[in-house]
DNA sequence: CTGAAAGCGCTAACAC
DNA sequence: GTGTTAGCGCTTTCAG
C-alpha cells in the first residue's frame, strides 16, 4: 500500500507514511532529496555550500526547497558536527540594567557571528546557579557566565568541558574574564568627593557580591591618604528596593554622611529617593554616587553621579573573547575595562 | 589492536577509539552501559526514570553514572521525542524595561516547567526579524513573538508549525495572545488629566508601533466627549532619547499643552528631562504620563505618572498560555490585562 | 560532480 | 526487569 507525499507527490515508505498522521511535519532532507531526484547527501552539501553543482541540478534543487519550504534541522545537523551555533549566557537578573546591556552587547556580537545567545537569568538565586548552568552548557558550545560563587567553588566550571569567559575577575581559575577595575572606580568616586570638600563618606555596599570588597578597598585607600576613615554600610540586595530600605539606618544614624558612595547605580536610586522623603535636600545635604552608569541615572532627580563600566562593551567583549576561543585563538587573560567618571548632579560642593 | 576507554578501561571498538583524539570528551550511554554492564536501553530507562530495577541494577547504574559523571545529551534526545524542552522569545528590544520584565516572567514560568529560554533581541530591526525568527523556531518547541509587523504580513508565521503566543492582539492571525487594553490605558491617563482640570492636551506617540493608533483612540474618545481636541505628535523611537529630542517641539510650538501623555514611560522620562531643561517646572508647567510603569519611573523626578501594564504577568501568562499549548490544552484567545493608573508626581492641578 | 553507506547519542517498540 | 534493534535528520568519508 502507498501513500501519496504530502509534500512532493512521491511515494512513500512505511516509516515515513506514519509521518502524516502527526499534526504538522516539517519536510526532511529526504524529501528534497526525492523531489528533486538527487541524494541526500547533494542536498546536504548544497545545504552547506560544501561544493559546487552543475546548473541542471542546483536549479532543481534549488526549486525543490523552494516548493518544499524546506529548512535543515539544526538539531541534526549539531549531532554529527557537534557544534550547536549556540552561546549560552547566564546572569543575575535581567532586571539589572548593567546585565540588561551586557546581554544586548553580548548579543550583537553573537548575531554578527551567527550565533544564538541561549540566556539563563539565575535571579541571585545561588542554589540553583550550578544546575541551570550545568543543564545550559550541554545546549551550546560555550558559556559566559555571571556568578557570585567564590573561585574556590566554582573548580565545577572547568568540568562543564566548553569554552567559558567569566564576568568578574577570577584569579583562582584558568578562565578568560572580563570586568572592570573595581577597586580604581570607587577610588576615583571618593576622590572626586573629597575633591568637592566631603570629609565624612559612607560606602553603601553589598556584603554578597565577590567584587564588594575590592570597592571598599579603593575607597578606603583614597580614604586613608586623606587620613580619613569610610563608614561602611550594607544593603541586603543590589537594588533599588534595598536602596530605599537602607538610607534611614545610614542618614538618620549618629555619624551622618556628607556623601555616600553606593555599591551600584540601583541602590543609589533607592538612597536618593528615600533620602528626599526623609526630607533631605540632595545633594545639598548628601551627595551620592553609583556605579554601573544604567541609562536611568540620568533621568533621576538629581540626575546620578557615577562610574561607566561599559556594560554594553562589557558583554561585547566577553562574546568576543568566547567566540575567539571557540575558534581556537584562546585568550586566557582577564581583561579589565577602565572606569570612567560621569559627573551628574548628584554631587556638589560640601556646603 | 585495541586502547583502553578513558572512562571505563573497557576495550573499544575503531569508530570510539577515534574519540580519544578529540580534546575533550563526554562519556556516551554506551560507555555507561558498558561500564555498568547492562544495555544502553537500561540506562536510557534509568535516566529517564521510565521503569524500576533491580536494586542490583540500579547500584551498579548509580555508581557508573557517577563515576563518569553522565549527562545524557539533550540533542540526541531531542531528536528521537522531537521535544527540545526550550522555548523562544523574540523581543524587540532587552534595553526597554518593559520587555525586560516579560522576559523575566516568562523566564520564572519556563523555569518552573523545566523549560529553557531562547532570547533574540530584534533590535527594532524589522529586516532580520522574520529570519531571526525562523532561525530560531527550528531549536525550540514554541515561540512568544512580540513583533512590529502588521498581521496581514505575519502569515508566515503559521508557517512556523510551533506553537506561538503573539505580545500583542492580533485579530487576523488565528494565534493566541497577550496584551493590554491600549485604548482604555489612554482614555484612564486622559480623564484623570481632565479631572485635573487640563484642557490643553497633547500625546507624544511612536508611529511606528502597531498599538499608536489604539493609543490615539482612547485618549480621542476621552477629549471628545469633553469637546476637545487631541494634539498630536510623534517620536521617532520608543526610547528616552527620542523623548527629549521630541520634548522643545512640543513645548516651544504655538499650542503649548499644559498636559503630555507619552507613548511610553522611557519616552516620557525624556521628555521630562529636558522640559526642566528647557527651563520649565514640572508638574507644574506642564503634567506628564507615561505607560509601562517601568521600575525607574519611581526614580525620576518628578516621579512619573503612568498606567501599570503588568509587563512581568504578561510574560508569565505568554509562557503559560505556550506552555498550555504544548501540553495539548489549547487557547487560542487573546488574554487582555486591565490597565492600572499609577498617579505619582509628574501630574497635578492644571493651575 | 554525485551517490551509497556509516553513523552522531539517544529513545521506543518489542522480545525475552 | 532487561536486552535487541531500528531509526531521529543529518554530515561525511569514500567510491564512482
Amino acid at each position: 500500500m502507498f501513500r501519496v507525499c504530502v509534500f512532493c507527490d512521491n511515494r512513500l515508505t512505511r516509516k515515513e507514511n506514519v509521518t502524516l498522521r502527526m499534526k504538522k511535519v516539517s519536510p526532511t532532507i529526504r524529501d528534497v532529496a526525492v523531489e528533486a531526484g538527487v541524494s541526500v547527501a547533494t542536498v546536504s552539501k548544497y545545504m552547506n555550500g560544501t561544493q559546487r553543482f552543475s546548473p541542471a541540478v542546483e536549479a532543481r534543487l534549488k526549486e525543490a526547497i523552494e516548493r518544499l519550504g524546506y529548512r535543515s534541522n539544526p538539531l541534526a545537523r549539531s549531532m554529527i558536527t557537534g557544534r550547536t551555533r549556540t552561546i549560552g549566557l547566564a546572569i543575575l537578573d535581567i532586571s539589572n540594567p548593567h546585565f540588561t546591556n551586557v546581554v544586548k552587547g553580548a548579543n550583537r556580537i553573537a548575531l554578527q557571528h551567527d550565533y544564538t545567545l541561549l540566556l539563563v537569568d539565575t535571579e541571585e538565586n545561588q542554589a540553583r546557579e550550578r544546575s541551570l548552568i550545568e543543564a545550559l552548557a550541554q545546549r551550546v558550545d560555550g558559556l559566559i557566565v555571571s556568578s557570585r560563587m567564590p573561585d574556590e567553588e566554582s573548580q565545577w566550571m572547568l568540568d562543564l568541558n566548553k569554552p567559558l569567559v567569566l564576568l568578574r575577575r577570577s584569579p583562582g581559575l584558568p578562565i578568560p574574564s572580563v570586568g572592570i577595575d573595581n577597586r580604581l572606580s570607587t577610588y576615583m568616586l571618593a576622590r572626586h568627593l573629597l575633591n568637592l570638600g566631603h570629609r565624612r563618606i559612607a560606602y553603601l555596599g553589598f556584603g554578597q557580591a565577590r567584587i564588594n570588597d575590592e570597592r571598599i578597598r579603593g575607597a578606603r585607600e583614597c580614604l586613608d591618604e586623606a587620613g580619613l576613615t569610610l563608614d561602611v554600610h550594607d544593603a541586603h540586595a543590589p537594588t533599588a528596593k534595598a536602596g530605599e530600605q537602607a538610607c534611614s539606618r545610614v542618614m538618620l544614624g549618629p555619624q551622618r554622611p556628607q556623601a555616600v558612595i553606593c555599591y551600584n547605580d540601583l541602590i543609589a536610586l533607592g538612597f536618593m529617593k528615600e533620602a528626599a522623603s526623609l526630607g533631605f535636600k540632595l545633594p545639598r545635604d548628601v551627595s551620592v554616587t553609583g556605579i554601573d552608569n544604567v541609562p536611568y541615572g540620568e533621568y533621576a532627580a538629581p540626575a546620578l553621579t557615577t562610574i561607566d563600566i561599559q556594560s554594553e562593551k562589557m558583554g561585547e567583549l566577553a562574546m568576543q573573547k568566547l567566540i575567539d576561543g571557540l575558534a581556537g585563538r584562546s585568550d586566557a587573560e582577564h581583561s579589565m575595562f577602565e572606569p570612567r567618571l560621569i559627573v551628574r548632579e548628584s554631587t556638589a560642593a560640601c556646603g
